[in-house]
DNA sequence: ACCTCCTGGCTAAGAATGTTACCTTCGGGC
DNA sequence: GCCCGAAGGTAACATTCTTAGCCAGGAGGT
């Protein structure tokens, strides 16, 4: 029988589908075994457990993620920027559940965690949202804290969907993106509509 | 051997303590009758099982942070009602891990489910916030989304300690206040300060 | 006081899963 | 063609959730 030619990004991006199909929580090493038609043990061969998978999946997740902010970021600034970015969250966070919800379980341990460059990677696409403002370098290391809890915060209210209809949501995600680009154009040393 | 006396009050509320301790994914039927002094499968004779537990301290967790909100709004408002929310919010996050990842992981399924009813009391309390500030029925209802994923967001980046420190949260977040407290000030109908 | 019955906790056992130990075989380098 | 490391397989073990079935304890009626 030939070899199956596994390796570590080939089963974390199996692992990303199956979680993404049962749930973060019901990620098991045999289904993943199963979906590259594989035995479980197979698998120790390239991930030390499933601790280590999980972190792989969230370090793929926000990775992607990273990527596509910085696809629907070019060209954009201002109001648009802002809204492409809370859009592109949004729908990924739709899209990819399970993904999604390794990046808000699974935290870096140190500074040299792959999972921290990745995060650094999203935080530098929120900056150049920021950048567009003008805004003094203070004041944009605050509002990249904000921007951070309010686009994962508004991704993650998403599937505590017995609250809010989807339309709701879209209502408010518009409505709140303008509170903010409002509140960051008065920040503005030189504001674009004074 | 006399009787032990639980119930699913008392098994919630021992789990409870052990994901804070352990955190929700270290949950184990077997850490949670260890702490009660009791055998496992005794558990099943008051709740149903383990999927069943974690909902319980969901609920037990929105419950407390609902009460916990409507202290420490009595008598607050505007800004210092924002202040109020938002370090509530985020105390209850660092001193109760296991039992706020509970509220981000759990999702209410119908809308009589118990988990629902004591989101809206947190609702409840976000409406109170902004009722002072006087701004009409539909902004209020948009914001009201705002401030969730504003309140979770926050608390959740908290965790993900490697990439901010203490002082420079507690700095973002009083920015962020302040920032959204101008916001709302603008949308209000009455200005408090024209 | 005693009997009864249900409740609540226990032990034992089964099923699922994560993980390790060890074996086998593929396939490239000499 | 041989050798050896790496990749995958099988078997087995440990842990954990869960169910089945037993037994005691105590509340309530007589």
């Amino acid at each position: 029988m030939p070899r199956a030619g596994l390796d570590a990004g080939t089963i974390t991006r199996a692992a990303a589908e199956v979680v993404d199909e049962v749930g973060y929580a019901g990620l098991t090493m045999g289904l993943v075994a199963d979906r590259l038609g594989v035995r479980a043990p197979s698998l120790y061969k390239h991930v030390t457990g499933q601790a280590d998978l999980g972190r792989r999946i969230a370090v793929l997740a926000v990775t992607e993620i990273g990527d596509a902010l910085r696809d629907a970021l070019q060209g954009r600034s201002g109001r648009q920027a802002l809204e492409a970015a809370a859009s592109t969250t949004r729908r990924y966070a739709r899209d990819f559940p399970g993904r999604f919800a390794a990046t808000l379980y699974v935290t870096a341990a140190d500074p040299q965690d792959p999972l921290h460059l990745a995060w650094l990677r999203v935080v530098e696409s929120h900056s150049a949202i920021l950048r567009g403002y003008g805004i003094d370098e203070e004041d944009t290391r605050h509002a990249l804290l904000l921007l951070r809890a309010f686009l994962d915060g508004f991704s993650l209210v998403e599937p505590a969907g017995d609250m809010h209809t989807e339309d709701e949501i879209d209502l408010g995600l518009r409505w709140s993106i303008t509170f903010i680009d409002r509140g960051l154009r008065e920040l503005s040393d030189v504001p674009s509509s004074p």
